[in-house]
DNA sequence: ACCTGTCAAGTCTGG
DNA sequence: CCAGACTTGACAGGT
């Protein structure tokens, strides 16, 4: 099996890279002058975008070709305080220069909205700024020039006290999207609500791929194992084969903050996960969510590369013997 | 240069 | 009905 790893946003090792700068509400709504301040929004996006091309390059140095890009390009979007604004056209130069190294180097990225867009929602303004924001996520990775490799990753959402309701709803909102916007999602297990096996379950019913989080499915339990799950999770994939299925890990802060993230990932479990997948998976993608970022991602492979059935491949990709 | 309180958004819990 | 926790990088305002 040959694992590529990526890494989530912004770089520990690049100094000056934020891709995530932004302004508060309050200070933009201070300004005197609206037109200066949403000006001053698109520079300040185009800066993100510059420092997000940045990273690729840097990623490729490093031979790391699986990456998310911030959600927070462009601040403020969607806020009230700024409605009626679109970016996008004065911004179109600069996503497709990011989109172009992307398809030039032949790398693997995505978009992981934040937890405000809840699909599962039962009240009416949430879905339409849930909607609104998955939208605005394609957008971008249309600008980029990606095809529907490039996704954004979320979550089925809240429970509201039923489960098996508010998965329905989801489903029901989920048929709302626009196939393009469909074709562009990915549906994750979360750490405190919807179980590996119940977001399989919406996965299979709605026709998009699962992204397995092992961590989350260890703070949040399914009937099953998450290699028992696989096989299933496999299939969610096959539609956009040869796109590797993508899996998050991440470790455990500490014995009191289980779901917090710790700075580096903790190779014992993926190790055994991994192994226990290889047989029946030729390839696989690893995001790893580790507040040390990249310098996480090479310390994982240097630990990893220490086994004797890992072979390295290149300075962010093994291969697992069977 | 460095420190600290605050910050758009949603959900859940507890009062 | 409302406040606080959750979680996180970056701002804003201060020293």
């Amino acid at each position: 099996m040959i694992v590529r790893f990526g890494y989530v946003a912004m770089s520990t090792i690049v100094e000056k890279a934020s891709p995530s700068r932004t302004m508060t509400v309050t200070s933009f709504n201070k300004l005197q002058d609206r037109e200066a301040g949403l000006r001053k929004l698109e520079r300040l996006a185009a800066e993100n975008l510059h420092n997000s091309l940045r990273l690729l390059k840097h990623n490729r140095a490093h031979d790391i070709v699986v990456f998310r890009f911030s959600s927070k390009l462009i601040p403020l979007i969607g806020h009230e305080s700024v409605e009626g604004w679109n970016p996008m056209p004065v911004l179109a130069d600069d996503f497709k220069a990011v989109g172009d190294y992307v398809k030039q180097h032949q790398m693997r990225v995505s978009f992981h909205p934040d937890h405000f867009t809840v699909l599962s929602t039962p009240r009416e303004s949430v879905l339409q700024s849930s909607i609104g924001d998955i939208e605005r996520h394609t957008a971008m990775l249309e600008a980029m020039g990606l095809n529907t490799d490039a996704k954004s990753n979320i979550h089925i959402g809240g429970a509201y006290g039923d489960k098996v309701t508010a998965s329905k709803r989801f489903v029901e909102h989920f048929a709302l999207l626009r196939p393009e916007v469909r074709a562009r999602l990915t549906l994750e297990n979360d750490d405190k609500t919807f179980t590996a096996l119940e977001t399989l379950e919406v996965c299979e019913q709605v026709g998009v791929p699962m992204v397995l989080d092992i961590h989350h499915d260890e703070v949040n339990l399914s009937e099953q194992t998450s290699v028992e799950l696989w096989p299933r999770i496999l299939k969610t994939w096959e539609q956009d084969a040869p796109l590797p299925p993508k899996i998050h890990v991440s470790s455990p802060k500490n014995e009191t903050n289980p779901r917090s993230h710790a700075d580096y990932v903790d190779p014992v479990g993926l190790l055994a996960f991994m192994r226990g997948i290889a047989p029946f998976t030729p390839h696989l993608d690893v995001m790893i969510e580790a507040k040390m970022k990249d310098s996480a991602l090479i310390q994982l492979v240097q630990d990893l590369i220490n086994e004797t059935d890992v072979e390295q491949i290149d300075e962010a990709s093994i291969s697992i013997k069977t």
